[in-house]
DNA sequence: AACTCGGGGTA
DNA sequence: TACCCAGAGTT
Protein backbone atom coordinates (compact mmCIF):
# COMPACT_ATOMS: atom_id res chain seq x y z
CA UNK A 1 0.00 0.00 0.00
CA UNK A 2 1.76 3.43 -0.44
CA UNK A 3 1.45 6.71 1.49
CA UNK A 4 -1.32 8.36 0.58
CA UNK A 5 -3.45 5.15 1.38
CA UNK A 6 -1.62 4.59 4.70
CA UNK A 7 -1.85 8.43 5.44
CA UNK A 8 -5.80 8.62 4.60
CA UNK A 9 -6.11 5.91 7.17
CA UNK A 10 -3.96 6.97 9.63
CA UNK A 11 -5.13 10.68 10.02
CA UNK A 12 -8.75 9.56 9.21
CA UNK A 13 -9.03 7.35 12.23
CA UNK A 14 -7.41 10.03 14.63
CA UNK A 15 -9.58 12.40 13.47
CA UNK A 16 -12.61 10.15 14.12
CA UNK A 17 -11.58 9.40 17.49
CA UNK A 18 -11.82 13.28 18.58
CA UNK A 19 -14.57 14.05 16.61
CA UNK A 20 -17.10 11.34 16.00
CA UNK A 21 -20.77 12.86 16.77
CA UNK A 22 -22.60 11.64 19.79
CA UNK A 23 -25.20 9.65 18.00
CA UNK A 24 -28.15 7.22 19.75
CA UNK A 25 -26.85 4.09 18.24
CA UNK A 26 -23.32 4.82 19.28
CA UNK A 27 -24.35 4.66 22.87
CA UNK A 28 -24.43 1.04 23.19
CA UNK A 29 -22.50 -1.64 21.32
CA UNK A 30 -25.63 -3.61 20.21
CA UNK A 31 -25.77 -5.36 16.79
CA UNK A 32 -29.55 -5.21 16.94
CA UNK A 33 -29.01 -1.23 17.30
CA UNK A 34 -26.41 -1.33 14.32
CA UNK A 35 -29.06 -2.91 12.23
CA UNK A 36 -32.11 -0.98 13.04
CA UNK A 37 -30.49 2.46 12.22
CA UNK A 38 -28.90 1.11 9.19
CA UNK A 39 -31.81 0.40 7.65
CA UNK A 40 -33.36 3.56 8.91
CA UNK A 41 -30.35 5.54 7.54
CA UNK A 42 -30.41 4.11 3.94
CA UNK A 43 -31.27 7.65 2.12
CA UNK A 44 -31.94 9.02 5.13
CA UNK A 45 -30.34 11.99 6.92
CA UNK A 46 -29.04 11.55 10.45
CA UNK A 47 -31.04 13.95 12.20
CA UNK A 48 -34.38 12.73 10.61
CA UNK A 49 -33.29 9.50 11.89
CA UNK A 50 -32.59 10.44 15.30
CA UNK A 51 -36.15 10.43 16.73
CA UNK A 52 -37.69 7.88 14.84
CA UNK A 53 -34.60 5.52 16.33
CA UNK A 54 -35.36 6.20 19.80
CA UNK A 55 -39.09 5.38 19.14
CA UNK A 56 -38.34 2.40 17.58
CA UNK A 57 -36.32 1.21 19.96
CA UNK A 58 -38.70 1.90 23.05
CA UNK A 59 -41.07 -0.04 21.42
CA UNK A 60 -39.29 -2.74 19.81
CA UNK A 61 -36.13 -3.11 22.49
CA UNK A 62 -35.10 -6.63 21.02
CA UNK A 63 -34.96 -8.95 18.26
CA UNK A 64 -37.74 -10.88 19.60
CA UNK A 65 -39.51 -7.81 20.62
CA UNK A 66 -39.73 -6.66 17.03
CA UNK A 67 -40.46 -10.47 15.39
CA UNK A 68 -43.96 -10.80 17.66
CA UNK A 69 -45.10 -7.15 17.11
CA UNK A 70 -47.98 -6.67 14.61
CA UNK A 71 -47.24 -5.30 10.98
CA UNK A 72 -49.22 -2.23 11.33
CA UNK A 73 -47.69 -1.14 14.69
CA UNK A 74 -44.12 -1.45 12.79
CA UNK A 75 -45.14 0.40 10.50
CA UNK A 76 -46.95 3.46 11.93
CA UNK A 77 -43.88 3.04 13.65
CA UNK A 78 -42.46 4.38 10.33
CA UNK A 79 -44.76 5.98 9.62
CA UNK A 80 -43.54 9.44 7.58
CA UNK A 81 -40.14 7.98 7.43
CA UNK A 82 -40.53 6.96 3.78
CA UNK A 83 -39.44 3.30 1.80
CA UNK A 84 -41.85 1.69 3.41
CA UNK A 85 -40.69 -1.55 2.63
CA UNK A 86 -37.62 -1.08 4.56
CA UNK A 87 -40.02 -1.49 7.84
CA UNK A 88 -41.53 -4.56 6.90
CA UNK A 89 -38.47 -6.21 4.98
CA UNK A 90 -36.89 -5.42 8.98
CA UNK A 91 -39.65 -6.88 10.66
CA UNK A 92 -39.55 -10.20 8.46
CA UNK A 93 -36.08 -10.14 8.81
CA UNK A 94 -35.91 -10.24 12.75
CA UNK A 95 -38.67 -12.99 12.63
CA UNK A 96 -35.90 -14.87 10.34
CA UNK A 97 -33.00 -14.00 12.78
CA UNK A 98 -35.24 -14.79 15.99
CA UNK A 99 -36.63 -18.78 14.26
CA UNK A 100 -32.93 -19.72 12.92
CA UNK A 101 -30.62 -17.91 15.16
CA UNK A 102 -32.33 -17.57 18.57
CA UNK A 103 -32.61 -13.94 18.26
CA UNK A 104 -28.82 -12.91 17.82
CA UNK A 105 -27.76 -11.41 14.89
CA UNK A 106 -24.93 -13.98 13.17
CA UNK A 107 -21.23 -12.73 13.25
CA UNK A 108 -21.13 -14.49 9.49
CA UNK A 109 -21.64 -12.36 6.49
CA UNK A 110 -23.29 -14.74 4.09
CA UNK A 111 -26.05 -15.28 6.75
CA UNK A 112 -26.36 -11.33 7.51
CA UNK A 113 -26.48 -10.34 3.22
CA UNK A 114 -29.32 -13.39 2.76
CA UNK A 115 -31.83 -11.01 5.02
CA UNK A 116 -34.43 -9.47 3.67
CA UNK A 117 -33.70 -5.86 3.28
CA UNK A 118 -29.62 -6.11 3.76
CA UNK A 119 -27.58 -5.33 0.54
CA UNK A 120 -23.87 -4.75 -0.37
CA UNK A 121 -23.48 -2.00 1.84
CA UNK A 122 -25.73 -2.65 4.77
CA UNK A 123 -23.77 -6.07 5.42
CA UNK A 124 -20.75 -4.54 5.72
CA UNK A 125 -21.98 -1.92 7.57
CA UNK A 126 -23.19 -4.12 9.93
CA UNK A 127 -20.67 -7.03 10.07
CA UNK A 128 -17.54 -3.83 10.62
CA UNK A 129 -19.57 -1.70 12.77
CA UNK A 130 -21.04 -4.38 14.83
CA UNK A 131 -18.80 -6.74 14.60
CA UNK A 132 -14.80 -5.28 13.83
CA UNK A 133 -15.00 -7.48 10.53
CA UNK A 134 -12.99 -5.71 8.08
CA UNK A 135 -15.54 -5.71 5.24
CA UNK A 136 -15.98 -2.38 3.43
CA UNK A 137 -19.55 -0.25 3.86
CA UNK A 138 -19.44 1.52 0.89
CA UNK A 139 -22.53 4.35 0.37
CA UNK A 140 -22.91 7.54 -1.25
CA UNK A 141 -21.08 9.29 1.54
CA UNK A 142 -17.79 7.03 0.73
CA UNK A 143 -17.90 7.25 -2.96
CA UNK A 144 -18.05 10.79 -2.40
CA UNK A 145 -15.34 10.61 -0.60
CA UNK A 146 -12.95 8.63 -2.19
CA UNK A 147 -13.86 9.98 -5.61
CA UNK A 148 -11.90 13.19 -3.98
CA UNK A 149 -9.41 11.57 -2.19
CA UNK A 150 -8.24 9.23 -4.92
CA UNK A 151 -9.34 11.76 -7.83
CA UNK A 152 -11.38 8.85 -9.33
CA UNK A 153 -13.73 9.69 -12.28
CA UNK A 154 -15.76 6.76 -12.78
CA UNK A 155 -19.67 7.82 -12.49
CA UNK A 156 -21.03 6.62 -9.35
CA UNK A 157 -24.45 6.05 -10.42
CA UNK A 158 -23.22 3.04 -12.42
CA UNK A 159 -23.19 -0.16 -10.64
CA UNK A 160 -19.84 -1.37 -11.43
CA UNK A 161 -18.36 1.29 -9.77
CA UNK A 162 -18.93 0.19 -6.47
CA UNK A 163 -17.16 -2.25 -6.85
CA UNK A 164 -14.12 -0.69 -7.16
CA UNK A 165 -14.72 1.60 -4.83
CA UNK A 166 -15.49 -1.77 -2.26
CA UNK A 167 -11.79 -3.05 -3.14
CA UNK A 168 -10.22 0.30 -2.58
CA UNK A 169 -12.27 0.66 1.33
CA UNK A 170 -11.70 -2.63 2.31
CA UNK A 171 -7.70 -2.22 1.38
CA UNK A 172 -7.57 1.11 3.56
CA UNK A 173 -9.28 -0.36 6.74
CA UNK A 174 -6.35 -0.56 9.34
CA UNK A 175 -5.84 -3.58 11.33
CA UNK A 176 -8.17 -4.20 14.34
CA UNK A 177 -10.18 -0.95 13.43
CA UNK A 178 -12.64 -1.70 10.75
CA UNK A 179 -15.62 -0.71 13.12
CA UNK A 180 -13.92 2.64 13.84
CA UNK A 181 -12.78 3.24 10.20
CA UNK A 182 -15.76 2.45 8.56
CA UNK A 183 -17.86 5.09 10.44
CA UNK A 184 -14.90 7.34 10.47
CA UNK A 185 -15.37 7.54 6.60
CA UNK A 186 -18.83 8.11 6.27
CA UNK A 187 -18.55 11.04 9.33
CA UNK A 188 -15.92 12.44 7.30
CA UNK A 189 -18.94 12.50 4.04
CA UNK A 190 -21.07 13.96 6.28
CA UNK A 191 -18.81 16.20 8.25
CA UNK A 192 -16.45 17.79 6.12
CA UNK A 193 -16.27 16.05 2.47
CA UNK A 194 -19.73 17.38 2.00
CA UNK A 195 -21.41 17.32 -1.49
CA UNK A 196 -22.21 20.82 -2.23
CA UNK A 197 -19.32 22.75 -0.35
CA UNK A 198 -16.26 20.98 0.86
CA UNK A 199 -14.94 22.32 4.01
CA UNK A 200 -11.35 21.58 2.80
CA UNK A 201 -9.06 23.51 5.11
CA UNK A 202 -10.00 21.88 8.41
CA UNK A 203 -9.83 18.36 6.54
CA UNK A 204 -7.53 15.62 8.35
CA UNK A 205 -6.79 14.38 5.07
CA UNK A 206 -6.73 17.67 2.69
CA UNK A 207 -2.78 17.30 2.42
CA UNK A 208 -2.64 14.25 0.04
CA UNK A 209 -6.41 15.07 -1.63
CA UNK A 210 -5.82 14.33 -5.04
CA UNK A 211 -9.33 15.87 -6.14
CA UNK A 212 -8.81 19.37 -4.02
CA UNK A 213 -4.60 19.43 -5.21
CA UNK A 214 -6.39 19.15 -8.88
CA UNK A 215 -8.74 21.85 -8.05
CA UNK A 216 -11.70 19.75 -8.70
CA UNK A 217 -13.03 18.91 -5.63
CA UNK A 218 -16.39 20.76 -6.58
CA UNK A 219 -16.48 18.25 -9.74
CA UNK A 220 -16.38 15.09 -7.95
CA UNK A 221 -17.52 12.38 -7.91
CA UNK A 222 -18.94 12.62 -11.04
CA UNK A 223 -22.34 11.01 -11.57
CA UNK A 224 -25.39 11.01 -14.12
CA UNK A 225 -28.36 12.93 -12.87
CA UNK A 226 -31.78 11.14 -12.52
CA UNK A 227 -34.19 11.91 -14.71
CA UNK A 228 -37.17 14.20 -13.48
CA UNK A 229 -40.54 13.01 -11.85
CA UNK A 230 -43.20 11.96 -13.92
CA UNK A 231 -46.16 14.33 -13.12
CA UNK A 232 -49.55 12.85 -12.41
CA UNK A 233 -52.85 14.82 -11.94
CA UNK A 234 -54.95 13.34 -9.55
CA UNK A 235 -58.50 13.72 -7.91
CA UNK A 236 -59.19 13.15 -4.40
CA UNK A 237 -62.28 12.34 -1.82
CA UNK A 238 -62.48 13.91 1.62
CA UNK A 239 -65.65 11.93 2.67
CA UNK A 240 -67.67 13.40 5.50
CA UNK A 241 -68.95 10.55 7.58
CA UNK A 242 -72.85 11.13 8.10
CA UNK A 243 -75.03 8.83 10.63
CA UNK A 244 -73.21 7.04 13.20
CA UNK A 245 -70.29 7.73 11.10
CA UNK A 246 -70.54 11.26 12.15
CA UNK A 247 -67.16 13.18 12.86
CA UNK A 248 -65.35 10.55 10.29
CA UNK A 249 -63.76 10.41 7.17
CA UNK A 250 -63.19 7.27 4.52
CA UNK A 251 -60.02 6.06 4.00
CA UNK A 252 -58.63 3.58 2.27
CA UNK A 253 -55.92 0.57 2.32
CA UNK A 254 -53.12 0.53 -0.35
CA UNK A 255 -52.78 -2.91 -1.99
CA UNK A 256 -49.78 -6.09 -0.49
CA UNK A 257 -47.27 -4.36 -3.54
CA UNK A 258 -45.70 -1.40 -4.91
CA UNK A 259 -46.25 2.43 -4.40
CA UNK A 260 -46.93 2.67 -0.44
CA UNK A 261 -47.69 -0.80 0.09
CA UNK A 262 -50.39 -1.23 2.86
CA UNK A 263 -50.32 2.14 3.76
CA UNK A 264 -53.74 3.89 4.65
CA UNK A 265 -54.42 6.81 2.01
CA UNK A 266 -57.66 9.40 1.02
CA UNK A 267 -59.52 7.56 -1.82
CA UNK A 268 -58.21 8.54 -5.03
CA UNK A 269 -57.95 8.30 -8.79
CA UNK A 270 -55.66 9.36 -11.48
CA UNK A 271 -57.09 11.83 -13.40
CA UNK A 272 -58.16 10.94 -17.03
CA UNK A 273 -56.02 12.33 -19.75
CA UNK A 274 -58.85 14.92 -21.71
CA UNK A 275 -56.37 14.58 -25.72
CA UNK A 276 -53.55 16.29 -24.37
CA UNK A 277 -54.84 18.82 -21.92
CA UNK A 278 -54.11 17.91 -18.45
CA UNK A 279 -56.52 19.87 -16.45
CA UNK A 280 -60.38 19.41 -16.40
CA UNK A 281 -63.43 21.91 -15.64
CA UNK A 282 -64.30 21.41 -11.86
CA UNK A 283 -67.94 19.77 -12.86
CA UNK A 284 -65.84 17.10 -15.15
CA UNK A 285 -63.02 16.44 -12.49
CA UNK A 286 -66.28 15.49 -9.71
CA UNK A 287 -67.69 13.51 -12.12
CA UNK A 288 -64.73 12.15 -12.83
CA UNK A 289 -64.31 11.22 -8.70
CA UNK A 290 -67.69 10.17 -8.57
CA UNK A 291 -67.62 7.09 -11.75
CA UNK A 292 -63.90 6.19 -10.72
CA UNK A 293 -65.02 5.72 -7.23
CA UNK A 294 -68.47 3.83 -8.24
CA UNK A 295 -67.01 1.77 -10.22
CA UNK A 296 -65.29 0.82 -6.75
CA UNK A 297 -68.14 0.27 -5.39
CA UNK A 298 -68.03 3.81 -3.46
CA UNK A 299 -71.30 5.56 -4.10
CA UNK A 300 -69.94 9.34 -3.74
CA UNK A 301 -71.47 12.99 -4.59
CA UNK A 302 -68.61 15.41 -4.55
CA UNK A 303 -70.08 18.60 -3.36
CA UNK A 304 -67.12 21.23 -3.99
CA UNK A 305 -62.86 21.72 -4.35
CA UNK A 306 -61.99 21.44 -0.98
CA UNK A 307 -57.88 21.61 -1.30
CA UNK A 308 -55.02 20.71 -3.26
CA UNK A 309 -51.93 19.05 -2.31
CA UNK A 310 -48.39 18.32 -3.72
CA UNK A 311 -46.15 15.73 -3.05
CA UNK A 312 -42.89 14.40 -5.09
CA UNK A 313 -41.74 11.16 -4.94
CA UNK A 314 -38.30 9.70 -6.17
CA UNK A 315 -39.78 9.06 -9.51
CA UNK A 316 -43.43 10.66 -9.85
CA UNK A 317 -45.01 14.14 -8.70
CA UNK A 318 -48.45 14.36 -7.56
CA UNK A 319 -50.37 17.07 -8.01
CA UNK A 320 -53.86 16.41 -5.79
CA UNK A 321 -57.05 17.91 -5.78
CA UNK A 322 -59.44 17.05 -3.15
CA UNK A 323 -63.15 17.78 -3.17
CA UNK A 324 -65.52 17.25 -0.22
CA UNK A 325 -67.91 14.77 -0.86
CA UNK A 326 -70.74 13.11 0.94
CA UNK A 327 -71.57 9.33 0.52
CA UNK A 328 -74.95 8.67 -1.36
CA UNK A 329 -75.77 4.79 -0.48
CA UNK A 330 -74.21 3.95 2.73
CA UNK A 331 -76.93 0.69 2.52
CA UNK A 332 -74.52 -0.97 -0.14
CA UNK A 333 -71.75 -0.38 2.69
CA UNK A 334 -67.94 -0.78 1.70
CA UNK A 335 -67.24 -3.34 0.69
CA UNK A 336 -63.77 -5.87 1.94
CA UNK A 337 -61.62 -4.47 4.75
CA UNK A 338 -59.77 -2.40 2.21
CA UNK A 339 -61.84 0.40 3.52
CA UNK A 340 -62.66 2.16 7.08
CA UNK A 341 -64.19 4.90 8.61
CA UNK A 342 -62.46 7.23 10.81
CA UNK A 343 -61.68 9.85 13.65
CA UNK A 344 -59.12 11.43 15.00
CA UNK A 345 -58.09 8.45 17.34
CA UNK A 346 -58.44 5.95 14.62
CA UNK A 347 -56.29 8.09 13.32
CA UNK A 348 -53.29 7.08 15.64
CA UNK A 349 -53.47 3.33 15.04
CA UNK A 350 -53.24 3.65 11.56
CA UNK A 351 -50.54 4.43 8.70
CA UNK A 352 -50.46 7.21 6.80
CA UNK A 353 -48.19 8.60 4.38
CA UNK A 354 -47.18 12.46 4.98
CA UNK A 355 -49.26 13.77 2.68
CA UNK A 356 -52.46 11.97 3.74
CA UNK A 357 -51.00 13.06 7.02
CA UNK A 358 -50.82 16.14 6.70
CA UNK A 359 -54.79 16.70 4.94
CA UNK A 360 -55.73 14.51 7.46
CA UNK A 361 -55.01 16.45 10.57
CA UNK A 362 -56.03 19.76 8.11
CA UNK A 363 -59.70 18.56 7.80
CA UNK A 364 -60.19 17.47 11.64
CA UNK A 365 -58.84 21.35 12.97
CA UNK A 366 -60.79 22.71 10.08
CA UNK A 367 -64.21 20.82 12.24
CA UNK A 368 -62.99 21.50 15.50
CA UNK A 369 -62.85 25.03 14.41
CA UNK A 370 -66.38 25.20 12.37
CA UNK A 371 -67.88 22.10 14.49
C1' DA B 1 -28.66 -1.68 -16.58
C1' DA B 2 -32.87 0.54 -15.66
C1' DC B 3 -36.62 1.14 -12.85
C1' DT B 4 -39.19 1.25 -8.42
C1' DC B 5 -39.45 2.73 -3.86
C1' DG B 6 -40.45 8.55 0.43
C1' DG B 7 -39.41 12.36 2.41
C1' DG B 8 -36.96 16.25 3.69
C1' DG B 9 -32.74 19.32 4.19
C1' DT B 10 -29.92 22.61 1.91
C1' DA B 11 -27.41 25.79 -1.33
C1' DT C 1 -35.13 24.96 -8.17
C1' DA C 2 -31.81 21.05 -8.06
C1' DC C 3 -29.35 17.90 -5.68
C1' DC C 4 -28.48 14.77 -2.19
C1' DC C 5 -28.99 11.58 1.53
C1' DA C 6 -25.31 5.53 6.20
C1' DG C 7 -29.51 1.70 -0.71
C1' DA C 8 -32.30 -2.52 -1.76
C1' DG C 9 -35.37 -5.15 -4.61
C1' DT C 10 -37.31 -6.13 -8.99
C1' DT C 11 -37.37 -6.54 -13.91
Amino acid sequence: MNEQKRYFSRELLSWYRANRRDLPWRRHSNPYYTWVSEIMLQQTRVETVKPYFERFIALFPTVEALAEAPEEEVLKAWEGLGYYSRARNLQAAAREVKAQYGGSIPDDKAKVSALKGIGPYTAGAIMSIAFNRPEPAVDGNVMRVLSRYFRLHDDIAKAGTRAHMEHLAQELIPEGCASEFNQALMELGALVCMPKSPACLPCPVMEHCAGRIAGEELMLPVKTKAKPPKPELRYAAIVEGAGEHAGKVLVRQRPDTGLLARMWELPHLLAPKTGGLLDLREEEAMEALRHGMQSEGVRLKPIGHWTDAEHTFSHIHWQMRVYRCVIEDTSSGIAGGKYAWIGPEEMERLAFPNLFLRLLHAYFAERRQNG
